[in-house]
DNA sequence: TTAAAGAACGAACGATCGTGCTATATTCCA
DNA sequence: TGGAATATAGCACGATCGTTCGTTCTTTAA
């Protein structure tokens, strides 16, 4: 039976499992993700890994949110360190920038945004649900450097969030498909003009 | 011998085939396109289908370009009848984003920029060459409204033109997973918050 | 140490994929 | 209208896909 993982070496295996795949998935998308493909990464065969969640999707559930985690990581967990205010916001953009120019592959968020945006389903309603976690979380931040008096009192944290938003998906597009260090530093010059706009 | 449309009847075909490809692509992406499905959508055999192309890549290829083509007749087309300078780029920007807020599916050139970013290939430099060609069509509108003097004179029409498609790209994203009318309003916002800074 | 539980395997399934090859319709042009 | 060119169909191929099943090996807990 494909009990799913209740022994600490079952969830070490899955651990190492979504990882691969996770790799995987920011070279290939998530629909370019094959069992086949993680079980020859991982050195096992294909039923072994399908039994460790059943079916593709849930796999491709388990890498996305490993994914979420990761950039939870990589950028709020270290900018919770600076003072509220203007200091985390900018901290906030620069490792999300630092992060979508990243060079081991494409956000898998953004590709799973792309993918699924228009196909019905629960890995849909996953994204949908995370993205909109993620921008409320960039919101409270321009609402804390609006309370700490750094940005306007009038400002628009919603339209703000929006732009900022924006600013990431090109810089993702461009550090891609175009030059890297461009990318960022048009990403970075527009984090500064909006914030120039709206500070007292 | 499968010999590349040669006569009326065979680019008529032709054109029908990636006319319903453009639309499973919209819905699909570009590597959910597959050679049956088109088939099937055009009432034929897979070989019929795959005789004009010669390989499901060359149909892809076929493909995006279409996309690109429609997207310059929805944008630049009728933005073309505008004045030179802020009219015409206005009516870019604002068709754009209507573009990018469509409802039959997905902007076929994000999809594409999402899906090859990371993988090399003939897709992936023509995907290249087309977001190089229409942001440089970005530019030229911009420089151009700083010739009418409706633009400062030291505007930077590459970061202009990068912020521009930064909210093309958050209202594509915006629109189909949140809220589309409120998408964009934000994506009209945020044009006029860029103008209104740039202007003279 | 032993019995139960869980993890992993191997083989097979039906389906679909892209791609050849060959033959038959169909269209085109002289 | 006849003959050449072309468009389409049919069939089969090897590969890969996700999934199921029964078995075996390994870990766990009493």
């Amino acid at each position: 039976m494909a009990t799913l993982a209740a022994t600490p070496k079952g969830v070490a295996t899955r651990d190492l499992i979504v990882e691969r795949a996770y790799q995987q998935v920011r070279l290939g998308g998530f629909e370019g993700l094959s069992i086949g493909g993680v079980a020859s990464a991982v050195s096992m065969s294909k039923s072994g890994v399908f039994a460790h969640f059943g079916s593709r999707e849930e796999l491709q559930r388990a890498v996305l949110e490993a994914g979420v985690q990761h950039f939870i990581e990589a950028v709020f967990r270290p900018a919770l360190r600076e003072r509220r205010g203007l200091p985390r916001l900018l901290s906030i953009m620069r490792r999300t920038l630092e992060w979508m120019s990243g060079s081991l592959g494409g956000c898998p968020m953004v590709s799973a945004a792309i993918e699924y945006d228009d196909r019905p389903g629960a890995i849909r309603d996953a994204v949908a649900a995370y993205q909109k976690r993620l921008r409320s979380e960039l919101v409270k931040a321009i609402g804390m450097a609006v309370e700490t008096g750094e940005l306007r009192d009038d400002t628009d944290a919603d339209q703000l969030a929006f732009e900022f938003f924006a600013i990431e998906l090109a810089v993702h597009h461009d550090s891609r498909l175009f030059d890297k260090d461009a990318a960022v530093a048009h990403g970075l010059r527009a984090v500064d003009r909006l914030l120039a706009s709206a500070r007292t």
